[in-house]
DNA sequence: TATAATTGTTATATTGAATCATTAAACATT
DNA sequence: AATGTTTAATGATTCAATATAACAATTATA
C-alpha cells in the first residue's frame, strides 16, 4: 500500500544527522579521520539520531498498511475514545486542528473513520472508526509490536523500561 | 539575533506529538479522560516526544547566536577539522551536498566561515572558520553546555551516561 | 441580548529535505 | 592525445510537515 517513493528516508535528516545507506555514517566519518567534536556526547544529538533510526524503521513498517505515524496515532486515539470531536483528538495528539482536517478527510475517504454529527453540538463532528478502520488498526498494532521488538532486543534485558524511565524524566512534568 | 518568529516551535510536531504551551499536553489529555492507547509505551513515541522537548529548548538557546542545529553542527565540524571540502563535511553530518550549499553560503555571508580554493583539487573548496566564526562557536558551545545541564539535572546522577549508553544501542552498528 | 469564544474549514506561507539537471574539473583507459 | 567516467559544487524544483490568518456557524458568557 502507498508507494514508498518519498516516504523512504523522509524523516532522516534534521539536525544534519546522517544515518543510512548512501549517507556516510558518523562512524565512517570518524574512521576517515573526521573529528565530530563534542557532537556525539550531546544528549540532544544522540537522541535525535536514535529517533531518526527508529522512525525510519517505523515508517517502513507502517507503509504496509498505508499509514504514517500521525494517521496511526489518530486511529489509536479513535479506537480507545470513540466519539471525540476533531479539536479534542488533535489537541491530544498535538496536531493543529487546521492541519487535522485533511488528515481526517483522508481517513474518511479510505473508509477507516467517519465524521458523525454530534448530538450535543452542531458545530462539531463525532469521530468514529469504521469496522475497516478497526481491522486496519489491529493489523497496524501488530506491526508496531514487531517493530518495537526489533529495538527492544538491542536494548538488552530491562533496557527498554530503563530507557522509557529516563526519557520520561525529560518530558515536561507540566 | 535572528528573530524568533518561525524558529519557535519549528521542530515541535511530526509524530503528531504535542509538547508545549498552547498545545495540550498528553497529561492534560489523560486528565480529561482521553485514553492515549498504547502510545506512551512505544519507545519511538516517547523518544520522539523527548527529542522535541530537547530541541525546543536547544533551538531557543541557539537563537541568541543566530544558529540552528544544522549550522551549529557545521561550525563544530569546521572548528575541529579545518580545510575539509563541502562534500566531506556534509557527508559527515548527513546533509545532502545540494542542500549544504546554501548553508555554507549563509555562514560565509555572515562572515563565520569561508571557502578557500583547495590547493590539491580545483573542483573543491576548503572550508575554514573565520576568527568571528571561532568566537561565535565558542559562545555557542557555552550555551550548549548550559542547555545540556538543564536536562542532565533532570536525569539524576549517572542518568545522562545511562541514557547515552542506551541510545547508542539503538544506532546502527554499521 | 450583546459580546466573546469555539468548531471546523479554506487558503496560504514557511521550512526541512529530496530530486534532477548542469557545469567544470579530475581521473582512468585506451 | 582522445575518450569516457566519476566527482565537486551549484541551481532549480518539488514535496511534505507545519504554522498563520481569516471566516461562517454555533455555542457560551457577561
Amino acid at each position: 500500500m502507498s508507494g514508498i517513493g518519498r516516504s523512504r528516508g523522509q524523516y532522516r535528516q534534521l539536525w544534519a544527522v546522517n544515518m543510512s545507506n548512501e549517507i556516510e555514517t558518523m562512524e565512517q566519518a570518524s574512521r576517515r579521520g573526521i573529528d565530530m567534536g563534542g557532537l556525539p556526547s550531546f544528549v540532544g544529538y544522540t537522541l535525535r539520531r536514535a529517533q531518526l533510526v527508529i522512525f525510519d524503521d517505523f515508517i517502513r513498517t507502517l507503509d504496509e498498511v498505508g499509514l504514517k505515524p500521525a494517521s496511526f496515532s489518530v486511529l489509536i486515539i479513535l479506537g480507545s475514545n470513540p466519539g471525540l470531536n476533531q479539536s479534542e483528538v488533535s489537541a491530544a495528539l498535538g496536531i493543529q486542528r487546521t492541519n487535522f482536517v485533511a488528515l481526517v478527510d483522508s481517513l474518511e475517504q479510505r473508509g477507516l473513520a467517519e465524521r458523525r454529527p454530534s448530538e450535543s453540538d452542531r458545530r462539531s463532528h463525532a469521530l468514529h472508526l469504521t469496522p475497516a478502520g478497526r481491522k486496519l488498526l489491529a493489523r497496524a498494532m501488530t506491526l508496531q509490536q514487531e517493530h518495537e521488538a526489533r529495538f527492544t532486543d538491542r536494548l538488552g534485558p530491562g533496557g527498554r523500561e530503563q530507557l522509557l524511565t529516563l526519557l520520561e524524566k525529560l518530558l515536561p512534568t507540566e
